[in-house]
DNA sequence: TATTTTTTCCGAATTGTATCCGAACAAGCA
DNA sequence: TGCTTGTTCGGATACAATTCGGAAAAAATA
């Protein structure tokens, strides 16, 4: 950002442009988005937009930062009531709350995860999932005979990186081959079913060694 | 393409125009590659692309029909192979498989596959997907016991998905969180816990119902 | 309130990139 | 060889990104 918003006026005109650069990229895609298109449907001038971005793709940026962060705020009310549910029911509720999410205001932030990588999302994406992160670690905390699965960090690293893109990519499809609730059925089956066989399991050694 | 190459020393070019393509897109990303750039890695003019291309988002589009392509050269002849270990074995060889492919010319195919999206690589994805979901029917033929897994086209769509996403996104972090070998054990743990639960479920509905 | 200073906004001018096009060159063919 | 078709090229054109200098608005000062 070349300069910072002073004052009340200039903070409108940057939340504006960001606003109007979803508008444009929803409409539009990332590569056929134009700076004069971000002007005008933000209401500015062109010069404007160099006035608090260094170009272009720092506005795309700016726009992840903040659909992230958007996300993030989604997630972390949740966080209370998620882990007091049964593992499937706490995915598919969170799931169903992302879902609603992506697709508030004409589906604006599907069409911006679709083009996610474009942006740079990458970079952006590490809040996240620490947030997930830590959603899986307070699920465990308050299930505590789940805490004796092995590999909990590969296995969480797998389900939400896993996640996230089989929904966003099922969102995407013209003609999915599958219904949305079929796919969160399947990833709640998924991950009830491995965290199953894996208390199986230790409950099986547990009772070999004693 | 405008136009179709129909001397040997034209379908060079072509070619050369293509491999510049990924030469220039692995170095410096999509948005930043220009025709120029291409054409000068091609040993071409300028005007020669849009001899065979309308234009340089049609050379991404090629670019990624071969990069599928190729992937999906990759898998076929494995697939007599895959179909007759168990399942672990099967996802840990094909896994290792696509990560020494994505490395190869310099991880070129890993830096396209990051920027899949850009590329407007979905409409392209789906001969992969077929190839895959393929692979899964051999597989479930060769093992018939498996074919009373309940909601085989879903499950096969989360792990299809969330298996290429994770893998890509694990071979382009800096600094990942795991090893990739942790990762593909847990990919071939989930996929492999889940078919053993679902079995145990459908092995004990059969002992009730007789 | 009048004046000065700071912040914000703008759009024409500049710069760079994608794309087009017609001349020049090579290949196939009679 | 002469003719036709295919191929290559790089300057010309069009359009998008970015810059810049000054006008307008807001804030600070007195």
């Amino acid at each position: 950002m070349a300069r910072k918003p002073r004052q009340k006026r200039a903070k409108e005109t940057v939340n504006a442009i960001i606003e109007a650069g979803f508008i444009a990229m929803a409409e539009h895609g990332p590569a056929a988005t134009t700076t004069r298109q971000i002007a005008d449907i933000a209401g500015v001038g062109v010069g404007s937009l160099y006035e608090y971005f260094d170009n272009k793709e720092q506005i795309f940026q700016v726009m992840a930062e903040r659909f992230v962060a958007d996300t993030i705020a989604l997630i972390q009310p949740l966080v209370p009531t998620l882990v007091r549910k049964p593992i499937r029911d706490a995915v598919r509720e969170l799931l169903q709350q992302f879902k609603e999410f992506l697709q508030q205001n004409d589906a604006r932030y599907l069409k911006c995860a679709r083009h996610a990588m474009t942006l740079g999302f990458e970079e952006h994406l590490e809040p996240l999932q620490k947030t997930l992160q830590e959603l899986v670690t307070q699920y465990l905390m308050h299930h505590p005979e789940t805490l004796t699965i092995r590999n909990i960090p590969t296995m969480s690293y797998i389900m939400i990186n896993g996640g996230i893109f089989a929904v966003v990519r099922h969102l995407s499809e013209p003609a999915p081959p599958i219904d949305f609730d079929e796919l969160v059925e399947g990833l709640a089956n998924m991950i009830g079913h491995y965290t199953e066989q894996e208390m199986a399991l230790i409950e099986r050694q547990g009772a070999e060694s004693s």
